[in-house]
DNA sequence: CGAAATATTGAAGTTATTCAACTGGAGTGG
DNA sequence: CCACTCCAGTTGAATAACTTCAATATTTCG
């Protein structure tokens, strides 16, 4: 697409940040062109993550943050050193690491799910810039407390009956891909069954029932992992139709 | 306690902050003598909050951050703007508010179950004085970061089963009723069985259940809101034993 | 003290899981 | 190019786990 790669042109001749399209949702939102080049110098741009390669591991020493340019990442925990559960799916604009900042130790894996890029953030760094830039620190601090409020959205999970967990996963997927620019209505799922369930706490067989399920009701379209959304309405409706807990 | 009455006096004297017991836990932690004043002085002291009270509510405006300083508090969110959902208990040392920082508005009620007392924290000075004190800013990172990790602890809970899941409750207040001085072991419910459950995803007669089945167990003695453990270490071996998921 | 809230327990009902058989599609090698 | 294999996904039937409804007991608090 020519404007990407107009963009990428420009990055070239000032300030790659200044360039990135993720720059509104990103780090340094809200920096003046200075700060912007001071940020810039900072970052190691474009680390790529090849399908099924780790960013980093559990208990590995935090180097860096993450920024998600481009590509779908999973991230995953140890419940008792035996089973994982897959903690969240990453696309463009997110930042990952957060979670090691506390121990200086990463609490995750994360692992690519399709080629990736993803921007380095060196977090020493971060914090010695953020110390002279306030609008930077002020925006690191937005994106921490934005992490808290997404992972509280996870907990209402518990509450819910499986068809709203799916209804859920399927309508916060669908957000997501349009705030990346992709269709809201063609999901194309990056991960298989058995990671949607472990990441709504059901089974992957579970899964499989509703996505059918909701088909017959009308609400999708389900074509292996491509799966259309065919009634928005409907389908953000059934969370909260049931009147339990 | 004498201790603790000393600790007051030498308040009055010269930092109140400095003679708080939660100072290695809280956010001064790591401050020099000089720094530690002038986070004091940024501080309205203790502030009360009666038994079913709220400290703030839902779309409330972010004025100040909360620490914990006696009593014990409950977040709740709204599901679907009906049901309501526990997602956290509080107690001494924690740090209430963070969730609002991305919006400028809280996500959750914090209402007190039991008489408490929190220190309050003008954000905008805690923002401020951040930038002159590194030491501040960095404690305040990882903070959050602790925060992030324990809310994916409760992600955890949605592939438990309802025993494992009230062993994990069970287990973690032990922790934390340890860390702040009182019994591991003689655990004082400030919840009832229904906050429980809507915190960890079950109906409150299954809480009921599980209770009483452990106790059939030995592992711990139910006597109303008083939980006696019994067997710590077979307790916490229960999550784990069951290799679903 | 006494009303109201909270907790316990049983029985029946519902939901999700388990086990198992089968389908379909992607990739590999003859 | 086709056959084969492997992995992901679907679906059915039986089972297990949790919830619902209901009756009763206990605690809390004004």
């Amino acid at each position: 697409m020519a404007p990407r790669a107009i963009r990428i042109r420009a990055a070239q001749v000032q300030s790659a940040c200044a360039s990135c399209s993720l720059q509104e949702l990103c780090l340094p939102a809200g920096l003046n062109e200075d700060d912007l080049g001071r940020f810039d110098s900072l970052i190691n741009r474009s680390r790529q993550v090849k399908r099924g390669d780790y960013l980093y591991r559990i208990a590995g020493p935090l180097q860096s943050l993450y920024a998600v340019r481009s590509g779908f990442l999973k991230s995953s925990m140890l419940v008792d050193d035996r089973r994982k559960q897959v903690a969240g799916f990453h696309m463009m604009g997110d930042l990952l690491g957060v979670g090691a900042i506390g121990t200086g130790k990463h609490q995750c894996d994360a692992a690519a799910l399709e080629d990736s890029d993803v921007c380095e953030i060196p977090f020493q760094g971060l914090e010695d810039l953020s110390r002279d830039v306030p609008a930077l620190q002020r925006q690191f601090n937005r994106l921490m407390s934005r992490e808290i409020v997404r992972d509280h959205g996870v907990m209402l999970l518990l509450g819910m009956c499986a068809e709203e967990r799916l209804a859920v996963f399927l309508v916060n997927l669908s957000q997501r891909y349009s705030a990346c620019g992709d269709s809201g209505t063609q999901l194309n799922l990056r991960m298989t069954r058995d990671e949607i369930g472990s990441y709504l706490g059901l089974k992957f067989e579970t899964i499989s029932r509703e996505l059918s399920r909701m088909q017959k009701k009308g609400l999708i379209r389900v074509k292996g992992k491509n799966i259309e959304i065919e009634d928005p309405k409907r389908l953000r409706e059934l969370f909260g139709e049931h009147t339990n807990r």
